[in-house]
DNA sequence: TATGAATGAGTATTCATTCAT
DNA sequence: CATGAATGAATACTCATTCAT
């Protein structure tokens, strides 16, 4: 085999893995990870039955490889939103936006990541997953704080603070009835709460 | 039939009910949601078989009444740990400890929950659910506040307490490797987060 | 206990007999044989589940009362259509349009019936529950020899009468698209096809 | 995959639904359709389990095909008993003869496929299926009246013809008791009365 | 007679996984 | 690497039947 077909082959494979990936994603946030079937995520990435398990070894073992791209979708998403020349407080409303936005359209992904960790011992490797968010984080932090925006950090703030946002953008969209103004209320009531928290300074 | 038949009618059914539930409750704490069947479900609770489906129409439907469980028992937990006459960091500590060995106890139970939500559409009255626990926490904030112990308090404060302390303990213990050195690093970062927030006073 | 209250007792005993097999009847003819559950039937017939059990053994031991209450009432409906004065072509035709018009309102009930025998051994009574029938269309074949108006007549004749007709409305109403023109197509072609099988003259 | 594998897997498959029909009809001939599981179906046709499902989603859905394998039968041993050759009320007696034995043979299979198809919304094609045996009755008729053995015909004869017979070996073989002498006596009255009804000569 | 909750044996059905092509 | 028909163990669920009231 010529290196060029290698190649193709290669990238081919990697297309192959992403589609599952993807199909998982959109049938477990629509159906959940109990009624979607392998034969379903098989169909939606058009791909044959068999194949499925040359990327992966179950239905769960796709749990972490989601979780990633989860990761990376929101660390895109913050990076992209979060203007590093604002102001502190500008920043963490910006963030606190931008989380709400992704919850709300990936709505039920979240919880069923932890469903999938809940049903398996698979991944304990999930804090490394969300390693790269926590450290863009916990960077904005430390400038902040070398800035003299806020007083208190340590290496766990990044986490409580992400924390509290996702929950509550969680009990926005998953289990309230959702009308959008009791969500921007909920935005709003987070910022001071954060911002004190923080200790942070006008 | 006489009232007091009647009476005792009902109240074996509802037995039933709860023994299915705490027999769920369990079994999916020991063996996770997959691996626990019907049949292991009703042989713990000493029912027959179609028994079950008397109280409940499948395995995932009992998901609902485990939750309303979990948070009657978390709500039980925090009347008998924090100390009405404690001081309000106190009672903060009281919160976190209490929430995080309860988080520890039923560490499988609680993502089964979020597994069980997001599976189905059985349940947006979540919140609902939680609201007993949500008013516990607002009525001691609002006295806090009285007393001039903390400054800012809506409506939203109550639930982004519990929201923060939750997904902290669900880091400490869902995902983390989990030494209980850490997870009391964890529990230590966040009083003083909490309190700034809810900016305490001495 | 008193005559009255006996007396009382059985209507009511006869009123719940008669309930269950009008269920049955909509029910079978609804959903099938094997589709209809026993809890269907005392739910539609507005009885307890182990009420069934005082009148029937089974579900399939309804058929033979099904088949007797159909025969009652073809017999019935034969009986109130065929006018005994008029010539014997008029009462073939008369006959006929009754079985078809019969056949069209029960439509798979007759079909069911032959279900329901093919499910067990239960009964080999058929021809006696038909009986009455049988011998009611006997009779009319007999005066008309009688009378001349046919030839040919034994005690088979009135059976292929009765079959011929059924199995052709069958044909048009069960099994064909059964649009009403082809059924009246059916209906005609009988009558010159009958009349000339059983020798009938002008 | 060559032609040649392609046609050979299509064989295979074929082979596969086809053993699943023949086995349906010995079990179901043999122990009711009740009495026959899946189970056994598999096991006569020598498949496993799962395998039935990818050619039928039911035990029900097995009828039509059933049906249609039915009328195959009785087309073909017509085809074999009714001599060409022989005056056409020979060939009405060879006709008579092999329905009432093929329904002797299928006794229990005829009224289940009624059953089958009773309980389901399966087929109203059930004409379609019968058209083949229809048209060879048609034409043995058309040559029968052209030849001057009979003198009315139209496109009902031939399912007049077949509804009678088979409405009376039903009632032969189904209903009655079933001595084979009264068999033989419904046999001999339907022929002369068929012979009438088409005005055959002599 | 009438009830209807409880039973549990019996079975249809599912679905992850394999493997010959 | 890719396929998808075949597999069959595993299980959810059904439903006729019972029986204490």
């Amino acid at each position: 085999m010529t290196d060029i077909q290698s190649v193709k082959k290669k990238v081919i494979s990697i297309n192959k893995r992403e589609y599952i990936i993807e199909a998982a994603i959109d049938l477990f946030t629509e159906k959940g990870l109990e009624k979607t079937k392998i034969a379903d995520i098989v169909k939606q990435a058009n791909i044959a039955q068999g194949t499925f398990y040359l990327y992966f070894p179950s239905k769960l073992s796709v749990m972490p490889a989601i979780a990633e791209v989860m990761v990376e979708k929101i660390h895109a998403e913050l990076i992209n939103s979060v203007n590093q020349e604002a102001s502190f407080t500008e920043q963490i409303k910006q963030i606190v936006q931008t989380i709400f936005i992704f919850t709300k359209k990936y709505e039920r992904i979240q919880a069923l990541v932890y469903a999938g960790i809940a049903s398996t011992e698979h991944l304990r490797n999930w804090e490394s997953i969300y390693e790269p968010l926590y450290n863009w984080v916990d960077a904005l932090l430390r400038k902040a704080a070398q800035q003299g925006s806020i007083e208190a950090i340590n290496e766990e703030s990044a986490k409580l603070l992400i924390g509290l946002i996702e929950s509550s953008a969680e009990q926005a969209y998953l289990y309230d009835e959702t009308d959008e103004k009791m969500a921007q209320n909920k935005q709003e009531a987070i910022i001071p709460f954060l911002l004190n928290a923080l200790e942070a300074n006008g």
